[in-house]
DNA sequence: ATAGGCCTGGAC
DNA sequence: GTCCAGGCCTAT
C-alpha cells in the first residue's frame, strides 16, 4: 500500500481510531515482530494514553502519555485496519492494540515485513529523512543542489528518503513522467528547468494522490506505473519497464528526455 | 551499484 | 512450479 499519500490516509484513520484512548489490550500476532523488539516490550504499552499520532515520511510515530513512541512501518503491504475488540481478526492481522472504549487498531500485513519499534521517553528517534514534499524549505535550488553531488540516476535518487520523505517506486515513476524526466538521467546533470519541473510533478503527484480515496493507488489513474507495453497518454510510445537499483522503473522513451 | 534477505500472496 | 511485488537493510 504505502508510499506517503497511502500512509497519510492511513494515520488519519489510525488517530481518529485511537488518540486521547487508553491502551487496554496489545496482541503480537506474528513471529517476524520480534525482529525490532520483544512481545513483552510491545506488550509494555498497555495501560498508556495515546497523545499524538503523526506521519513523518513513510513512518508512523504513536506518542504515549509515558512520553515514549511506538513507530510503525508499514514496509511493503501493511495498513491499519479498524475494528472493534469484537469482531474477528482479519486475515493478515500481525498485531493488534485494543483501546478502552472497543475500538481496535490492526496491524494487517500480508507479507509481514511491516515493523513495530518502542522509543524510550525523551528519545527522539532519527529516522533519516529528507523534507516532506510539502516543505516550504524544500525549493528547486535546494532541491538542484542536493542532486548536484547525486551521480545515480535520478530514479533511484528519489527512492532515497535522505532526499525527499516519502517518495516510493510508484510515484517517483509518475512524477517523472510528469516532469517529462527519463528516470535514466543521471541525478547531478538536471537542469534548474528539469528540477522545477520535477519538483512540481511530486508536488501534484503526491497531493493528487493524498486527496485520492484510500483502496490501492488506483491503476486506472497511473500515467506510467505497471503500464509497460502499453500506449503513453501523453504521446502514444509504448511504456517501457527498466530495472534500476533491483526494482521495476516504468517510463515512455518517446517523451521522457 | 548490485544481490540477497526479510515474508507471503497472487498472477501466470 | 516461476516471477513479481508500493520498502529498506546489510553485505559484497
Amino acid at each position: 500500500m504505502p508510499e506517503l499519500p497511502e500512509v497519510e490516509s492511513a494515520v488519519r484513520r489510525l488517530r481518529d481510531a485511537i488518540i486521547n484512548k487508553r491502551i487496554v489490550r496489545v496482541d503480537v500476532l506474528h513471529p517476524a515482530l520480534r525482529r525490532r523488539l520483544s512481545p513483552a516490550r510491545l506488550r509494555s504499552v498497555r495501560g498508556m494514553r495515546v497523545t499524538h499520532v503523526e506521519r513523518r515520511g513513510k513512518h508512523q510515530l504513536i506518542g504515549l502519555d509515558d512520553g515514549r513512541t511506538l513507530h510503525a512501518h508499514f514496509r511493503m503491504t501493511g495498513d491499519w485496519l479498524i475494528d472493534r475488540a469484537t469482531d474477528p481478526l482479519p486475515r493478515f492481522a500481525r498485531a493488534a492494540i485494543t483501546l478502552d472504549d472497543g475500538v481496535r487498531a490492526v496491524l494487517n500485513d500480508p507479507r509481514a515485513l511491516s515493523t513495530l519499534d518502542l522509543h524510550a521517553a525523551n528519545a527522539a528517534p532519527d529516522l533519516g529523512l529528507g523534507p516532506e514534499p510539502d516543505d516550504p524549505a524544500l525549493t528547486p535550488d535546494s532541491l538542484l543542489e542536493v542532486l548536484s553531488r547525486k551521480r545515480a540516476p535520478i530514479k533511484p535518487v528519489l527512492l532515497d528518503q535522505r532526499v525527499i520523505a516519502g517518495l516510493g517506486n510508484i510515484y517517483a515513476a509518475e512524477s517523472l513522467w510528469h516532469a517529462r524526466i527519463s528516470p535514466s538521467t543521471r541525478a547531478s546533470s538536471l537542469t534548474r528547468a528539469q528540477v522545477k519541473r520535477l519538483l512540481t510533478a511530486i508536488r501534484r503527484v503526491i497531493a493528487r494522490a493524498t486527496g485520492a480515496r484510500y483502496t490501492d493507488p488506483s491503476v486506472s489513474r497511473l500515467a506510467v506505473y505497471d503500464r509497460a507495453g502499453k500506449p503513453c497518454r501523453r504521446c502514444g510510445t509504448p511504456i517501457e519497464r527498466i530495472v534500476q537499483a533491483g526494482r521495476s522503473t516504468y517510463f515512455c522513451p518517446g517523451c521522457q528526455e
